[in-house]
DNA sequence: CGGAAGATTTCT
DNA sequence: GAAATCTTCCGA
């Protein structure tokens, strides 16, 4: 299978978002490798959008790499116990990236259960947190090159995936932002965060 | 320098 | 519905 090379990354976030969705992420670790089917995405758009860490557009020591170049893993801790891992898009000074909100579990399964400490698959990768937990993927992995051995994402070439776009979840705090459409999921999917209304 | 709040999950 | 518990932002 191939890999996503630089170019895919360099478009704007939502762009990226969007085509995230059907592709395999994996992670190699020491335990073994654990692979995952994206099924759910969203993206952050930096300066403007009120739901991104870089709507103050001042890069920190947490957001730091989101000004860089895309393609890299942007990692970080919420409410002092998940970690959520997004993807940045976009070219350097642009700080843009689409959050990997849910997994279809693909290889490593059994991995998954035993980190997870939870057999059901439906519940392994169905959330930005729990995803993370099944995946190994800790502050370790902030900042690794997607384009690198490690942690990278696969192109299966599926076509004609059903792409439902809807708004963005938990961010009532960002005021107009909360509306902006740039959530999306893959139709009926089983293993979506949230279920289908 | 101190307090508040958040891109979540799990259990009651 | 609340707790767990870390990083960052903002006001004093």
């Amino acid at each position: 299978m191939k890999k996503l090379d630089r170019d895919f990354y360099l478009r704007d976030g939502i762009t990226v978002a969007r085509d995230l969705i059907g592709k395999i992420l994996a992670h190699r670790t020491r335990e073994g490798i654990t692979k995952g089917r994206i099924v759910e995405t969203e993206a952050y758009m930096g300066p403007g959008d009120k739901a991104s860490h870089a709507y103050r557009n001042t890069p920190t020591k947490r957001t730091v790499v989101q000004f860089g170049e895309g393609g890299f893993a942007y990692v970080y801790l919420i409410y002092g116990m998940y970690y959520c891992m997004n993807v940045v898009a976009n070219g350097p000074g642009v700080p843009q990236m689409a959050l990997i909100r849910a997994l279809q579990p693909v290889d490593g399964i059994d991995l998954m259960q035993k980190r997870r400490g939870v057999d059901d698959m439906a519940k392994l990768c169905s959330g930005p947190g729990k995803l993370c937990v099944a995946m190994d993927i800790t502050k370790s992995a902030y900042g690794l090159d997607l384009c690198g051995g490690e942690l990278y994402i696969e192109d299966p070439r599926e076509a004609d995936l059903d792409i439902v776009t809807t708004k963005r979840l938990n961010i009532d705090y960002a005021d107009e932002a909360r509306d902006f459409p740039w959530r999306f999921i893959e139709k009926g999917n089983p293993f979506l965060s949230v279920k289908e209304k």
